[in-house]
DNA sequence: GAAATAAATCAACAGTGTGTTCAAATATCG
DNA sequence: CGATATTTGAACACACTGTTGATTTATTTC
């Protein structure tokens, strides 16, 4: 069951750099399945045993790219004894992202698939929701779900922005920011530090 | 020079609403000439008299939609001697965008352009910068960059949920919570009528 | 209203990517 | 080495594309 066959992992590999390749060169509804394959010095026929199509590629990727991300992030939501502040679980993610940047392609990108980018915020959201929902227990749970729904889409603009400006912050103080607006709104920028 | 002849504008009355209800049951990318011209009623070679592709159809109606949008826009932004609070301001584009649902579904439904939809609500962000930088003079352009990116993909994620779900708070409500989250962050759930 | 003009239709065309098939060649694993 | 699995290459029907030219239909202008 396992995938031990050398020449799949290489195949995989090599459509798998043809795609981020040129999906930070132009939208994925203009790659070719036959252009693909060219750049990735494959047969056609090899991609369609493994894939039926572009979106299944992406779609497979994905779920792979969000494994690996699951299992980065995982030994800062749970290892220590104590539960992590909201700020360390964001620069943790932040870190994350930093240290793969073939997945900001897929996903913060002008290109990228803004969904997917929204489904890696929210592996981290659970510890996120449960830490403040404590503190905000009178608020209603619309006003919670316009909230998040805010804060996310919020957060992965925030991610554009830094991407397009090269990374050159910090995953801490990216994650600062992010933090001090999702406090404090527009006041974060009286107090950045905080 | 004007579009004056009558054959013309039904055309692309019957292919802009083909291509919007097609864009609510599907992605851009999977919508073919040959289907949309199907649905609209219209021949193949008619299309192609007056668009290169599907994507030069969405170009020229987002930037129709742009204008309409700004038109529509402008006497909220400039009519009276009283500046406009920015809350005044976002409710205004947000009454805009309920009164022309079309555009919602080209920008915030599941398979609408994010882009466009960043686009569109930047038309209002001048006057809204302008307001707000007065009042936090002492912050770093970096910062309000930072804030920027971070608010104007926060306002589209909570339209977005609006969107999903009916539309049935009112423009001004939503607005009331988008100022409140931007202006206070989570604090705003505490005094959410702010 | 009639003539001139403009637009939409229809059919046909080559071109390109798709997705599948098969036998042949090649690499991997036991 | 031999059995097995993967990749290759070629061929195939199919669908959509974008363009063309002749024809029909609608609109504007005089």
């Amino acid at each position: 069951m396992k995938q031990t066959d050398h020449r799949i992992r290489v195949t995989k590999m090599l459509i798998r750099r043809a795609f981020t390749d040129l999906l930070s060169r132009k939208p994925i509804q203009s790659i070719s399945v036959k252009e693909l394959c060219a750049l990735a010095g494959i047969n056609r026929g090899t991609f369609y045993a493994h894939y039926t199509d572009i979106y299944d590629l992406q779609e497979k990727l994905e779920d792979e790219m969000t494994l690996d991300f699951q299992k980065a992030l995982d030994p800062l939501l749970h290892s220590g004894k104590e539960k992590p502040t909201p700020l360390a679980i964001t620069a943790g993610i932040f870190k994350c992202l930093k240290e793969n940047m073939d997945i900001c392609t897929m996903t913060l990108g002008p290109y990228g698939d803004k969904e997917f980018a929204s489904r890696l915020i929210n592996l981290g959201r659970e510890s996120y929701i449960e830490s403040y929902s404590r503190l905000f227990s009178g608020a209603t749970s619309r006003q919670l779900e316009y909230y998040y729904a805010f804060v996310s889409a919020g957060c992965i603009g925030l991610l554009e922005k830094w991407l397009a400006d090269g990374m050159t912050d910090s995953a801490e103080e990216l994650a600062a920011t992010a933090e001090g607006i999702m406090s404090h709104g527009i006041r974060f920028l009286k107090a950045p530090a905080l």
